[in-house]
DNA sequence: TGTACATCAGTGAACGCGCGTTCACTGATGTAC
DNA sequence: TGTACATCAGTGAACGCGCGTTCACTGATGTAC
């Protein structure tokens, strides 16, 4: 970015991804509701309707942020289980609680754009691209459910409700910890739940 | 209303509840981020400022509506459960399975207005309020589980985490499909593996 | 290597809008005597 | 029962604002010859 923008005054270089990143903190602060193009082009230090060169209007840089978004999401929990390394049912039962772990801290820690992800479910129409990376963090769910059953730590009854039983949950509480209906502590104990559940532990 | 109203043309006789159903309408059509005051005034065939000797200010109206529909949504669950009649352990599955789908009715039904009560965690402070309603719903939920437990429905080892495990996945797998993350019939789906979690079923 | 020119990526002024909120006001109400 | 008056619940004009979006434009870039 420092190159690029050392190119010119005039032209930025690299505006679509000053606009999302730009949009993402703007959001980060204060939500999506808030969110004004001037306000992200004002930031930047461009004048308002350069925006349109990249985004059609102001939905649609949201549709973009809520994209790189959920590729965040799943870097961060990719990037969290490959620091349990091993291949035994303990790191295997490990990496289930990471996953949900992570996607509970990072909601806790970014609670606007966890929200512009699954809460404003009326402004961000489902693109295909969303699809794609939601199914990446479906895909690590299910291949941390395999591991586990393939240890037997799953029973056979409930392997086929794992990963509808693990995201709700987890999503579940996350979201009713953000938003003030249950406490902090109560994560770790609903994971505990989930485990019981699938017959991973007790 | 009819007979208030009718006293005079000056004074509407019932404002401020007018101002919480208009309010309840526009959030219901469009979300509660576009809920603005005139609108609501011009709704109602009031002045602009009328609403300002009910409501300090934009975001106490939508507190306001937060807390009727979370009377709402406890009255409606309260309906619904008292249609199945019985002390039988077959009713009382069917009771607690009725508290679920309520919910995830309501939710389906409005979720615009689901989404100002559980999704707009930020513009919504916590009201006492709000706690209290909210503690009607979940002292429901409790009453569910224990008689349950009674029937012998709920593993001892279950029954502690009867709550949070039951409210997280409903509330999560609401959450999600009515983001779109996952389908209609998934719901049904995770209400038997709630109950084959707790040890209701299987 | 130098130049003409199409294309790209910005500018900045302007549009019309609806918003939240304030203020001094006034019409209606109901109560004390 | 009639009247004076405090209180209540509205009015409506005005404030200043930031917004999304459009448009004709222009400066920079890079490519073909």
């Amino acid at each position: 970015m420092t190159t690029a923008r050392a190119r010119s005054h005039y032209h930025h270089g690299d505006l679509e991804s000053a606009l999302i990143s730009t949009a993402r903190k703007l959001v980060r602060q204060d939500g999506a509701e808030h969110l004004s193009l001037r306000q992200v082009s004002q930031e930047i230090g461009v004048s308002p309707s350069a925006a349109y060169h990249y985004f059609p209007d102001r939905t649609s840089l949201l549709s973009g942020l809520g994209f790189s978004l959920f590729e965040e999401l799943a870097d961060f929990q990719e990037k969290e289980i490959s620091k349990i390394a091993g291949n035994s049912a303990r790191a295997a039962r490990e990496r289930f609680r990471a996953l949900g772990r992570t996607y509970f801290h990072w909601a806790k820690k970014e609670p606007h754009l966890f929200n512009l992800m699954f809460g404003d479910f009326c402004s961000l129409e489902k693109s295909p691209q969303n699809q794609r990376e939601e199914n990446r963090a479906f895909i690590n769910l299910t291949k941390c459910l395999d591991e586990l059953y393939e240890f037997n730590l799953i029973s056979d009854k409930m392997r086929p409700y794992g990963e509808l039983l693990s995201w709700s949950v987890v999503h579940g509480a996350t979201s009713l910890i953000i938003g003030g209906h249950l406490e902090v502590e109560d994560f770790e104990t609903t994971l505990d739940a989930v485990e019981l559940a699938l017959g991973i532990k007790g």
